[in-house]
DNA sequence: CCCAAGTGTTAGGCATGCCATAATCCGGTT
DNA sequence: AACCGGATTATGGCATGCCTAACACTTGGG
């Protein structure tokens, strides 16, 4: 029950818990050093010596050899930091037409240095959002994150209904593609049909037929009907 | 010529180079590096290294033993930076309704990591201000920046007539008592009376007559009639 | 004209932050 | 029991940016 944070938190060590925190969610257990080491683009070395760090702040419990997690601490840090990336990204999209696709660097930015004074002002302008422009959830004030069970679109099968929920924002090409096709999270969608051999789907929005396949179609998540 | 900024521009090499212009304009000449460590709350010894930096960068001409000045690159690095924190404050006042005496800080904070892009952005949903919310003027977006001729009102004497256009925005405490007397930049005024000995003025905004002095007056600007 | 006082500068160091290489060390599997 | 891959330590590099202490310059008053 120590309270440490007796040093200052710093944007890497923002960077490791949100990182540790994508992780730990996507695998439900501790991550290995190594894996953490790649998502950040250092080696191995490097992110071993950052997790002592965290751990020495608190953020983290390393059992060595057997992975790091997030202390309730520690998911509080990397929550903190997704809510003010979301919002930001979301304000910045809705309040300064911002391009969906350039959103997430500046937000990635921003994310670190902005104030709880502005987080506040900026959530109560957007009417407490609950999503971000790429359908991301964000964490509430008190940093609790819904987490709603979703399904890559590439894992469907012909005849699936439901929600283009959201779409990783880290990759502008894609959102490129998207928004040039009139392609936004939120809408229904309908999978007319599929190729084999996880090939490409025919996928309906509105009126419209799209064929999506290929590392597109496996990072969009789309919450079925029912 | 030579290009430099072979290095990255740091924060506190902006914040050298802002100080730097501040001083260099009020004084007309070069800047000692004593006065420029006071107001930059360090010692001449560190200010002295930074300027040596600032001079590898090509953004200062220094002449050991005979001040500082700002070069063409270091001067569009100052007015950069100022371009940024000003329209901040305004773009904070207006869009979000951050209080008139909490801009600055959050402000200093930002400029230092606006991109050019949300800069422009802010800049065109402002419409192009000319001035930030204290009454600094806004540099433009080719760094160029209108000195308008101000006087202390304290420095007035009575019968005097002129528009309020400007006050420090540093000083939150100076900021808070104006706004509960309703008064801001751009008001006109006229100076009713004055008591002798440097004493406070009686200065006339609209209808109402206030009572001002001391370090307040002084740091508050008029742009005279005529 | 010279030296004291004040102003500037250099030298050397320290703290922080973050990453790297190289070598070693677990730990589970074969 | 040996091995392999993952993990850790040890060591060091590099950048920032500040400090203290000691030294150097400039200038004005005697």
């Amino acid at each position: 029950m120590a309270s440490h944070q007796l040093i200052s938190v710093t944007s890497a060590i923002e960077d490791y818990a949100k990182a540790i925190y994508a992780l730990e969610e996507r695998a439900g257990e501790p991550i290995g050093t190594n894996a953490l080491a790649e998502r950040l683009g250092v080696t191995p070395a490097s992110a071993s010596g950052m997790v002592k760090r965290l751990g020495d702040l608190g953020l983290v419990e390393h059992q060595p050899y057997r992975g790091v997690s997030l202390t309730d601490a520690g998911r509080r840090v990397a929550l903190e930091v997704i809510r003010h990336h979301r919002l930001l990204e979301l304000y910045l999209v809705e309040t300064l037409g911002v391009p969906w696709d350039r959103v997430h660097e500046e937000a990635e930015v921003l994310e670190h240095v902005l104030s709880e004074q502005l987080e506040e002002l900026i959530a109560i302008k957007l009417g407490d959002p609950t999503t971000d422009p790429h359908g991301d959830p964000i964490p509430t004030r008190e940093l609790t994150l819904e987490v709603v069970a979703t399904h890559s679109l590439q894992s469907l099968a012909a005849g699936a209904c439901g929600r283009f929920t959201r779409v990783s924002d880290s990759d502008p090409e894609m959102l490129r593609f998207l928004a040039e096709r009139g392609i936004a999270p939120g809408e229904r969608l309908e999978v007319i049909d599929k190729h084999p051999f996880d090939g490409p789907l025919f996928v309906r929005f509105g009126e419209q037929v799209h064929v999506l396949g290929g590392a597109l179609a496996r990072a969009m998540r789309v919450e079925l009907d029912g």
